[in-house]
DNA sequence: ATTAGCACTCACAACCCAAGAGTGCTAAAA
DNA sequence: TTTTAGCACTCTTGGGTTGTGAGTGCTAAT
């Protein structure tokens, strides 16, 4: 099962070529642009024997080879050789996180746009789930005539805010009532946060308990959508640029798929990651539609919680760069979200 | 010019088959569906006609009609009957509004899922420019150490916030600037909040002017965020489906253009809107990646301003449900918005 | 003014053919 | 025993040809 030195050459050679060109590569090309120092019969038994351990494919009886998902799998776990970032690309992301940091989502935003414009694939973003996050602050604001503003600001900077109806009341009392939620609330994670609500809610039952039933649909509305709602993307059109989708069927099931985000449940649900950028390799996927794909991903502290930072790719994606690229993004994000 | 009676007919009869059935259609399939009670060979003469006019286009020399877009122009200015949605159309798109109306921004991405869901092309929303929003409130919120929360409540319950950096200061302290700035920038509109706060920052020469300054920054990068930021969009994934665009290339071009937003100046610069839902067809659209495409789009009046709800699709589209459709969630937008 | 008839055009699919790339196998060479 | 040269074979790809069908424009009859 072992690959002896040459295999793991050949291989190594065959990935990197088809990752290039898209097409199959045939023993000729191997033996003359990565010379091994033998001739095109002998890589062809090597190439046999490769096919034969399932790394490799044909397309068809008599045309070159195609790394299969494993050979892939193969090739990312021991074959690629680390890629550098070229200096002016750290530089264009680095920028980025030097000029505007608004606030934790913009961020976000922006790295996703950068990710996906450096490469040819779809990015994403994926924000820290709200089980795990604390509250820094809650505030009840009056906004209009019979509207209240409730804000929430989680630990790690992330504001969430809905507009409530509110019988009318003084700014005073509107003050008490936001102070009560404070004192109740404060510093909690949003689970307890949602069973306290309620359990206040129970108790309390003067005229503001109308208010707090609001609130407390609001949290629950939170956990529900958090999915759908903190994921960024970015560079969908990047995936129409990859040859092998000029068939449009092909990507058409996977736009779907992304827009209503149930890509996401894939990547949180799929097997624990192990190693740092996670990569997943076509049938390794277990959503369907992503079968056809490969995703790099990796994670990045905020606060409590964690967020992930992906590519979304065809199997023919170059492996060394993304994971290259993914690393630098990870490590920037944890740099200037940490404070 | 004018059309007579039957070229009129033959016209709408041309375009709602092809709208159809994406095919050329040819003097045959007139006289059989829509029975005129004349022959092929009339309704022949009739297309040449009509053809010369600049109203049909032929593919090839010989084979049926398609609409040009001075077609399809007509079509909708005179010849089109409006539309009406099924029952239960109607039914799940106000279902939608009865249930969960947290916040202005979240009811309009509601929308536009539900309208692309609806339609087999891209819904987009524009929400309201700031430039004419006013502002309700606007507050400084201590968030944790080192840090504040800015929260602006716009007139139309669009929330912005972002964190900034403040010296250390007590609760009453903060409280106190945030007096200072909602006693000067209240009820606003963003552009003279903006020159404002500039005065603001040059008169304040205490420890405050940090903190005003930053203030003012965000605002000036609200203003010009504004076009990207207000900007919904679902369904790109439906534009594949069109039999039109099996060629990649048609839909890559547009779909760079929509994820950068260039799409929406496209929609703003162009000519003054005349009629309630605006049609632009074709060439008519400013934008070169768009000139293969149509747009439906209606507006909505949300406080001082307005914004935009529209649909996107091939010109081969189907007029009056779309027109029916973006009506329909205009008066539903309105409604809701107004309270 | 309308229609039937007919010759003509053109896209499209099916088919064949040749070229080229690449393979697997065998037998010779190292 | 491993490597290599040689060769027959396979399969894709692109170009060219052909036939079919849909649809037209025109002319002559109604």
């Amino acid at each position: 099962m072992a690959l002896d030195k040459r295999k793991a050459q050949i291989l190594k050679a065959i990935v990197e070529d088809h990752v290039k060109t898209g097409l199959p590569v045939g023993s000729r090309a191997v033996a003359r642009k990565y010379r091994l120092g033998v001739s095109p019969a002998t890589i062809r038994n090597e190439m046999a024997d490769l096919e034969e351990m399932g790394y490799l494919d044909k397309p068809h009886t008599s045309s070159g080879r195609v790394p299969s998902d494993r050979g892939y799998r193969v090739y990312v776990d021991e074959l690629m050789t680390d890629a550098k970032l070229s200096r002016q690309e750290s530089a264009m992301i680095e920028s980025l996180f030097r000029s505007k940091i608004r606030d934790v989502v913009s961020l976000l935003k922006e790295t996703v746009r950068a990710l996906s414009e450096a490469t040819d694939y779809l990015a994403f973003v994926l924000g820290p789930e709200y089980e795990t996050t604390t509250f820094e602050a809650i505030y009840l604001l009056p906004a209009s005539v019979g509207r209240a503003l409730l804000v929430i600001v989680s630990d790690v900077g992330v504001v969430e805010n809905c507009l409530i109806d509110v019988p009318p009341m003084s700014r005073e009392e509107m003050e008490y009532v936001s102070n009560i939620l404070r004192e109740h609330l404060y510093n909690l994670s949003l689970d307890q946060v949602h069973s306290k609500a309620q359990a206040l809610l129970r108790r309390e039952t003067s005229r503001y308990s109308e208010i707090i039933a609001q609130v407390a649909e609001f949290l629950t509305s939170m956990t529900e959508d958090s999915e759908t709602e903190k994921l960024f993307m970015g560079g969908t059109a990047n995936l129409l640029n990859q040859p092998e989708f000029r068939d449009v069927n092909r990507v058409q099931g996977l736009l779907e798929a992304i827009e209503n985000g149930s890509l996401i449940r894939n990547i949180v649900i799929t097997q624990s990651q192990t190693t740092d950028p996670a990569i997943t390799i076509g049938q390794e996927n277990e959503v369907d539609k992503v079968k056809d794909f490969s995703i790099v991903y990796g994670t990045f502290r905020l606060g409590q919680s964690a967020g992930r930072i992906g590519l979304l790719g065809p199997k023919r994606m170059n492996y060394p760069r993304a994971v290259a690229i993914i690393r630098f993004c990870e490590q920037m994000l944890n740099k200037h979200l940490a404070r």
